[in-house]
RNA sequence: GGAGGGAUGCCCGAGAUGGUCAAUGGGAGCAGACUGUAAAUCUGCCGGCUUAUGCCUUCGAAGGUUCAAAUCCUUCUCCCUCCA
């Protein structure tokens, strides 16, 4: 294992907040593998960067030598974490619990190494804890503590509804903790009320409290929200490497530095160096960003594809030509062009298909149609742009 | 159990003396210009219908009054507040 130092800047780097130093440091000292628990709740089938900022920092822990334990919280998925949430979240099936977790996993491990992760599912006590089990876990906390919580009296205070059971997540997550022997827990800034539960159980069960290791929220493409499929301002781990390429691309400039920190494994210092470079107009800020994108989409989709997707992109939008691969659509002869665009789901309904043509926003075959009425009568195979970025190959006849 | 308040388009939020409401405004989103598919800015769009001084569907749900209802009446559902 490296020197105690070391471990210990590579723990904090990008971290937000650390529940407490010299308890880490205590741990550490002791000289084994700490057990490092992190929970995901498969609410969504994707991941997207923002989980993954979680992810790097268990891989580091796993490069340290320590233990990583993966928590599914398929149990905890029914009740749905309150966190940062204005209204109660609608509760997922079994199924749909099952399906996510399987998607999760695959994804995962393009980031953590298989071998050295410990995947646990927490309906494995939970499950067992049973009413009683459950009645003696929520007679450790009062209302009064439970709302003082961010989340839940804001929404008290806007009338909004909290359900009796939401107030059981944070009982439930800590009491995962007690059931891992979790030495260090991993978790967003907004998770802090979640994280300190585990320690108050821990101490209750007489264990150690874990140590409170807080990552800060990744901000989504616009900026400003934190990354989230339901803002839509998201970058899937599953996302094309084309698609991932332009998303990154098209991040602000400032955000691009955040990205940095948190996504690259770029060395501080070289990160810090190419912001002044930027500054100083030494460095083309898109060059900035390519690198960027081009380090985050070979993660995922590899070496070979980033670069294709940077040739891509150059090619689609720096040189206006068309990318390489394009979906077909087959259509028969006589159709009009907003409707193809419909059918083919290049728009939501005609009437989108029409402003976009009044707006200027379509090209056939590279060239601007301006009459919304055009039919294609003619056989023969028509390239339609929508917007910037939608392409379909068009099959006529 | 009692009393009161509220539910509007993706989100927030006007409208409630019935017609001029597909519904003010903001945000998000989309498109165009400018660029580096960045930001900022400007412009336009932003329920559906082969666009029409037309029709259809929308203002929690179902009925009703009316020539006409998001707006009035009845019942129901859900949420909130106060009292118990």
């Amino acid at each position: 294992m490296k020197p105690i130092n070391e471990q210990l800047d590579i723990i904090k780097r990008g971290s937000v907040e650390l529940i407490n130093e010299e308890e880490l440091l205590n741990k550490l000292k002791q000289d084994r593998p700490l057990v490092i628990k992190a929970g995901f709740d498969p609410t969504a089938p994707d991941l997207h960067l923002g989980h993954t900022v979680l992810m790097n920092k268990l891989r580091q822990f796993q490069e340290l030598g320590h233990e990583v334990c993966f928590l599914i919280g398929d149990f905890t998925t029914k009740i749905g974490d309150p966190t940062g949430r204005i209204a109660t979240r609608p509760p997922l099936t079994d199924a749909q619990i099952r399906e996510n977790v399987t998607t999760y996993t695959d994804q995962v491990f393009k980031i953590l190494d298989r071998e050295k992760t410990r995947v646990a599912y927490n309906s494995q006590w939970l499950a067992a804890l049973g009413a009683e089990g459950m009645i003696r876990l929520a007679s450790k906390l009062t209302v009064a503590r439970m709302l003082e919580r961010d989340d839940f009296s804001k929404r008290y205070a806007e009338n909004q509804p909290i359900s009796i059971h939401e107030f059981l997540y944070p009982l439930l997550q800590g009491y995962d903790s007690v059931a891992l022997k979790a030495d260090v827990e991993l978790g967003g800034s907004d998770q802090k009320f979640n994280l300190l539960m585990g320690r108050q159980l821990q101490k209750d069960e007489g264990q150690a409290p874990q140590v409170i290791l807080m990552m800060p929220l990744l901000e989504g493409t616009d900026g400003v929200q934190k990354m989230s499929k339901s803002y839509d301002n998201y970058i899937a781990i599953k996302d094309a490497p084309l698609d991932m390429f332009g998303k990154i691309l098209s991040i602000d400039d400032n955000l691009m530095w955040r990205y940095f920190e948190l996504l690259s494994f770029r060395p501080m210092p070289e990160v810090k160096n190419m912001q002044t470079a930027v500054q100083t107009g030494d460095l083309h800020p898109k060059q900035a960003k390519v690198m960027l994108a081009t380090e985050i989409v070979a993660r995922f989709h590899g070496d070979a594809e980033a670069v294709k997707a940077e040739q891509g992109f150059e090619q689609i939008f720096a040189k206006k030509e068309l990318p390489a691969d394009i979906e077909e659509y087959s259509v028969p002869a006589g159709l009009g062009l907003l409707d193809i665009m419909t059918r083919s789901g290049l728009t939501q309904s005609n009437g989108e298909a029409r402003r976009l043509v009044v707006q200027g926003g379509v090209k056939l075959n590279q060239q601007k149609v301006s009459d919304p009425k055009m039919v294609l009568g003619e056989a023969g195979v028509f390239v339609i742009q929508a917007g910037k970025r939608r392409f379909k190959k068009v099959v006529v006849g």
